[in-house]
DNA sequence: CACATTGCCCAAAACGTTTTTGTACGTCAA
DNA sequence: TTGACGTACAAAAACGTTTTGGGCAATGTG
């Protein structure tokens, strides 16, 4: 009674240990070291003042028994699990379209290298409040991509005090010390538009989008202060929420002071100009340069148009490793300053003119 | 003393209630309430026989709060965390090739988006065990893509007994009932190789690997068999491990009984293929026509190329969902057969002779 | 010999839930 | 009046760890 591991909870056990197929925890390295849950414990992970000998013995016995602390288990007690969220949108769409947007793609590939390297792993979540699933998986902390108007995550995990960064600034008053990863859109929209200007662009217009999130309320802030800082009118035109992005693309290019150059905010709206301009019979890039924002370096499918399009390519991959790097800073107590990712100017065909001919 | 609810937990708890910061758990609404944890418990889940009015005062409490149960303690009772892990290799490599592998990004991607549907998420770990991530994120059951000779962690997964399935068949002996998804490779390969002869070819060469994995062994077998069914040569070349494959596609292509179409098992030998066929002066198709296997119908880059090539492509996206499905189905206590995936051919170029010429 | 120190180990608490097993009370039928 | 039964809740066990606070010898110290 006072001498084999007779811990209370061992010898509690030990009337089940006939069953099959139970996991093997330390209660069965204690009962075959004959030693208590306590000493295996701290002999496994190094603590405590544990004789070499019965340290070694424990080793021995765990590995032959092929233990494994449980996860959970462990979780449970350190109130960590090592696991970060990343919150998408677009993941209930039944036709994936979201999720193959190179975008989330790219930023996800970055932050689970990022994560794994840092030794945490990294799941991924529809940000749809409808699917519980985020508040189901246990995880340390969260990324959200993209906050939207009164986004409910965010909201969600403010009240729980779910250490929470995003990836793009978060649009509603409140928020303002929530850690950010940003594209630097400051500088790559001068950066595109003074390419244009240079490119001999009189008049560029901006083909805008109708989602409220600050990639494009900056976007277009930034636009119109190019344009003021120049001394040149800001010609924006905006689809509707459910418009086919052609017809803004023809109401931007049909007017008598049409723009001889468009920047479109996305890939979809860089086509749609392409599309428009051929029905009015404008050429690319001699009647009608087009740039676009491409979602990342790593998009498909753009070669295949006829016109290779210059873009303003962000960096997703890097922003989706800032944002762990960042969130890893939170979780270590660390109040991390927001953090700014270049963005880079790629010239294509579109924005190269043969000679510098005028339309 | 017997009246308000005063549970042993909740009454010793509340000695520390007034911390700040604490998360707030069932506790805490069971305090609001004045009930116990457990009639909080029921309450919730609807469970037990707890009475309507009880049960909304509950509701409201918990919502006022803002509680949410924790879903670490939940698993440890339940023994589920509704996580599944997906262990893909190259993931150490820092140069980040490895993950940016179409493959793997098109196969995540699917994979999430089931295991997102089936109410399940899905995390990323790197299948090297020297990261121990993977037995430290707790997870309900693992997806090994490609698993290699003498895999660690299908060794490992089968001593704690922790439900697995692969993409790609087990190559060592023992683990045959393992449930697997698989690329129909006996149908695809078949198709690209009979499309290769009835665009003319002559005599049908292949461009192998170094990898022990299941999908070059049957990739090579079915050749070897399709050419013996066809009576004719096998012409087979492998590069070494390290060895640059356009020095293999060069010793393929240089012999006086040389093929006059190759098929590679991967889009870096088709590139070899190419870049040997020009410096040997061959035409393609003319002289010599190309195919390859596609890791995904969304691979990047290949429209660059000068030659696009037929491909024999890999349906990743579906393999990751059907790995996902039939990972859920062993949770449920089913046990699955195996599954086939079906590839699909597509002719480009690069085997599309404009006239029936011949060398 | 009395007392502190050290080395080695153990029992129990704690983590936050869910599940199992009670218990008090009221109602109904015999 | 009594036993059976239903209702509405509570106490405690259980999940598998880690952490805390010792306990018990053996050894050293005065």
């Amino acid at each position: 009674m006072t001498r084999k591991g007779d811990q209370s909870m061992t010898s509690r056990k030990s009337t089940r240990a006939g069953e099959v197929g139970r996991r093997i925890g330390i209660r069965d390295v204690a009962q075959a070291t004959g030693l208590s849950i306590t000493t295996v414990s701290h002999a496994l992970h190094g603590k405590g003042q544990i004789a070499p000998a019965t340290r070694e013995r424990v080793r021995r016995a765990a590995e032959e028994l092929g233990y494994r602390p449980d996860p959970v288990a462990r979780g449970l007690v350190s109130g960590r699990t090592g696991i970060l969220g990343l919150a998408v949108g677009h993941m209930s769409d039944r036709p994936w379209a979201g999720t193959y947007r190179p975008y989330y793609a790219a930023f996800s590939a970055g932050a689970t290298m990022t994560a794994v390297e840092r030794d945490y792993a990294l799941v991924v979540v529809p940000s749809d409040p409808a699917s519980g699933l985020w508040a189901r998986v246990p995880m340390d902390g969260l990324i959200i991509v993209d906050p939207v108007r009164e986004d409910p995550l965010l909201a969600d995990c403010a009240r729980r005090r779910m250490p929470v960064v995003t990836d793009g600034r978060p649009i509603d008053p409140g928020y303002e010390d929530v850690p950010t990863v940003e594209s630097d859109l400051e500088h790559g929209m001068a950066e595109v538009l003074d390419h244009l200007r240079d490119s001999g662009a009189r008049r560029v217009g901006l083909l805008s989008g109708p989602e409220p999130d600050a990639y494009t309320q900056d976007s277009e802030r930034l636009y119109r202060e190019w344009c003021a800082a120049a001394s040149r009118p800001a010609l924006v035109e905006t689809p509707a929420a459910s418009e086919d992005p052609v017809e803004a693309a023809l109401r931007l290019l049909s007017g008598p002071d049409r723009p001889d150059a468009v920047h479109g905010l996305n890939e979809t709206y860089g086509q749609a100009l392409v599309i428009a301009a051929r029905r009015l019979n404008l050429r690319i890039p001699d009647d009608l340069m087009v740039s676009v924002m491409r979602e990342s370096d790593q998009s498909c499918g753009t070669e295949d148009w006829d016109v290779p399009l210059t873009a303003l390519s962000l960096d997703a991959r890097r922003l989706g490793a800032e944002s762990v790097t960042m969130l890893i800073d939170v979780l270590d107590g660390k109040a991390p300053r927001n953090v700014m990712v270049p963005c880079t100017v790629v010239v294509r065909r579109s924005t190269l003119r043969t000679s510098t001919s005028r339309p």
